[in-house]
DNA sequence: GCCAACGTTGGC
DNA sequence: GCCAACGTTGGC
């Protein structure tokens, strides 16, 4: 089981977004760097954990976790000519851009800042922290079980 | 809104 | 294949 990071923009899609899409699942589409775009077709795998890291707001924090449920979609944005992210150059039959499903499992509180990890020498090794722009990444094991030592899961409401 | 970091594009 | 120009990300 491996750990991964994903980033959104809450005024786009937060994690109480997800919470609320149905079964609590999204196609994490619009993704259009060739590098997080590896990441999510060659070394994610159905059941690795991921935090859903809130960037571009007024406080940048890991505001939940969630679970790769599904790999290896053709992102459909990207063959949407309405779409932001639509690609003309991305073909059918050979994806360019190819993504993951995933679902919501908890919100955590306290929400983890950007802040209080940069203040923690355990986390000094994070991608987060040192390739910021990188908008899919890994997370070790050990940076995981710490960061969830430092906050706990909310049950969620209904189920 | 600024700007540093850095990924992408395209001319040569 | 280099690299300058340009565009985007994302913290502040």
């Amino acid at each position: 089981m491996k750990y991964w990071l994903l980033k959104s923009e809450p005024d786009s899609f937060s994690y109480e977004d997800l919470m609320s899409a149905p079964e609590k699942r999204t196609v994490w589409d619009g993704v259009r760097n060739y590098q997080a775009r590896n990441i999510m077709r060659d070394d994610m795998a159905q059941d690795d954990l991921a935090f859903f890291y809130h960037s571009s707001c007024k406080e940048p924090a890991i505001a939940g976790v969630c679970r790769i449920i599904r790999t290896g979609i053709a992102d459909p944005s990207a063959f949407d000519p309405a779409s932001a992210y639509y690609d003309a150059k991305s073909d059918k039959a050979n994806p360019r851009w190819v993504t993951v499903e995933v679902e919501a499992v908890y919100a955590l509180n306290p929400v983890i800042t950007l802040k209080q990890m940069r203040k923690d020498s355990a986390l000094a090794g994070m991608v987060l922290l040192n390739r910021s722009r990188l908008s899919v990444q890994p997370v070790t094991e050990q940076q995981w079980q710490h960061i969830m030592s430092l906050t706990s899961p909310v049950p969620p409401i209904d189920e």
